[in-house]
DNA sequence: GTCTATAGATCGATAGAC
DNA sequence: GTCTATCGATCTATAGAC
């Protein structure tokens, strides 16, 4: 039975959100307590450790996100030129074509107290592992070379998108990234 | 004549190091005091508009290096291969093999108030131009595209090195990078 | 030019009324 | 649970002695 209350998770799109857009020492708690409407009180209630708490379960959301989203659906097909094609949708989404900041990326070049290493880690990990299984599957040869291959050119079109204020650079970047896929696959057969 | 006092320019290596680490919000002027060796008082001398100042002197400078040390030998050479390795090899010093931030990279995540976009996207837009022109004259086909790609390759390779602390996968990107562009090259003789 | 001292604002976090 | 009030710490920036 869903509660009329706000819940601690009903929090977590906004907290993402503002993490994404000021980075972890940019938004600070009245920033967070003007976007989520909650006073500093009922912050501390719902994460009793502050904003690192908060970050944290924000991370973790993501993570979540990422294996229902992503990675589970990347083993459900057996073509992997399906597979990619349906990931990049989804990313391109998500990302909203390289505007949207990727919050797990911005920590990875900005933990300077190491508060988020392993959530870190754990999210890229799973990507590229995820992402290995599925081109070993479909017989590619350096799979997992693929696979990293795969996560930096998104890591380094949402940079570029961000930097030149240009999307189309992204959906450019996931075009031609797909189609290398492809060809790839083609080559193997 | 060199003067023995410290002048501005000094510090803005010290200043760099900082900003990358830390992020442009992590740094805190206590802490720019301590790494400096200056006090405020010096600090608001050389740069009276403050962090921002700071900032933006080392972006300056940041454009400045890559002007002379990557751009400029970009187009020395008219073997694309060989410009290629010698810029990969660059890069790869200047970036520690991924462990070290690019600072512009890092503002084009987060720059919630716009105070570098300039800055910023003139960084970028000058690194693949000459890369644009490189390829352009060396006769690849889509070569603004394979500038764009490089470019992309490099920042990312730095989000995913940062975050699985591992900077063999930057060499090794940045190796298949040169590999790839070698092989284009041949093709197109 | 460099320092110390400090202003004034904002930070993260807590206390306690309701 | 949510709020307001407020704590002490830290922030950017300035003032003024040297």
């Amino acid at each position: 039975m869903p509660r009329i209350v706000a819940e601690r998770t009903d929090t977590l799109p906004t907290l993402a959100e503002i993490f994404r857009e000021y980075g972890y020492n940019g938004a600070s708690l009245s920033l967070i307590s003007k976007a989520t409407g909650l006073g500093k009180g009922s912050l501390y209630h719902f994460f009793p450790g502050g904003k690192a708490e908060m970050a944290t379960a924000v991370l973790e959301e993501i993570e979540a996100w990422f294996q229902t989203n992503i990675f589970t659906p990347l083993l459900d097909t057996s073509d992997p030129a399906c597979a990619i094609t349906e990931m990049l949708d989804t990313v391109m989404a998500y990302f909203q074509s390289g505007q949207r900041v990727c919050l797990v990326g911005s920590l990875a070049l900005n933990d300077p107290e190491d508060r988020f290493v392993s959530l870190v880690s754990r999210y890229f990990e799973g990507w590229i592992n995820t992402l290995t299984q599925l081109f070993e599957n479909a017989g590619y040869v350096d799979a997992s070379d693929l696979a990293e291959q795969v996560v930096v050119e998104i890591q380094g079109g949402i940079v570029l998108t961000r930097a030149l204020h240009n999307p189309a650079l992204f959906q450019r970047r996931m075009e031609k990234l797909k189609q290398r896929i492809i060809a790839l696959a083609e080559r193997q057969d």
